[in-house]
DNA sequence: GTCATTTATATCGCACACGACTGATTATCG
DNA sequence: CGATAATCAGTCGTGTGCGATATAAATGAC
């Protein structure tokens, strides 16, 4: 073990602590907008389609019931969405925007462009390492299921 | 917005989904030592310099003291460390392994390799991005930082 | 059609993670 | 030297995250 230190080589410890900065960053910009960071991660989803189910929106977004029940709960007290049963399947739970979840898109458009800048990155080298970062996502998701 | 999801597309959430992808990877593992995946970073930590202060460690692993101080007495509590306050400057705690510490260094010998496995890329690879991502982490702090 | 199984969501307990604040100790400056 | 500021760890409240479990509804076997 050399000067330099053996966790400053993990690329787990890399990405958790970058996991960290990205919040650091978006901290500002959602207090904004009352959200937390998962929680944006929640509405974007449901920006792109409205009307998921629990289920649905935690397969996306890799969270279970347990985590995303109490989430939506706090969403929904916000007025940013509606929980409702759907009728034909009475175990669902479906999630509608509200008029004031949907504004809310507009409010948020400004966000992602923050964060490029705050990479310091252009797109073209976000777009690659974002799809190296997936594809070690999918090679860790495979091994863990399969063990 | 094609038919890909907008929020595939962002490197935060490729972090955020991998940082967990690599806790379902460690658990197993790590389930074996008595440690959870914050507890094991700390003890690499203390592995690569015993003796270190309760801010010091928060540098490295980038966490504060309301994080580190319940995590350390989970830690102490478990027989892995000491806690004891500085002779030469009262406010300071020094974290000290004990020898179960000290013998739980062999014992996680193995699992660096698993995950490096898991992860299906060789130690090039890996090494070239970690070294991305912990650029990019930099550049978000500065930017975190500045603002 | 009834019973066992599966599925979908929710609940609970535990462990992070951070911001705001507190208390104790040390450093600094007039 | 003494008031003030800075530093360090800890506490508290809020919000994730997950595993184990619970409950209700739907499905399947017979």
């Amino acid at each position: 073990m050399s000067d330099q230190l053996k966790l400053d080589t993990f690329i787990c410890f890399a990405v958790y602590t970058a996991g960290h900065a990205f919040n650091r960053v978006y901290k500002p910009l959602l207090d904004e907008l009352g959200l937390t960071y998962p929680q944006y991660l929640a509405m974007v989803c449901l920006w792109e389609e409205d009307g998921q189910t629990v289920g649905g929106l935690g397969e996306k977004l890799f969270l279970e019931s347990s985590t995303l029940t109490p989430l939506l709960k706090r969403l929904e007290t916000a007025g940013y969405i509606r929980r409702e049963r759907s009728s034909k399947d009475e175990r669902v739970v479906l999630l509608r925007l509200t008029e004031e979840g949907k504004r809310l898109q507009e409010r948020a458009e400004t966000v992602p462009g923050c964060i490029i800048d705050a990479s310091g990155r252009d797109t073209d080298q976000l777009a690659r390492l974002q799809a190296e970062i997936v594809a070690l996502r999918e090679a860790l998701n495979r091994s863990a299921s399969s063990s």
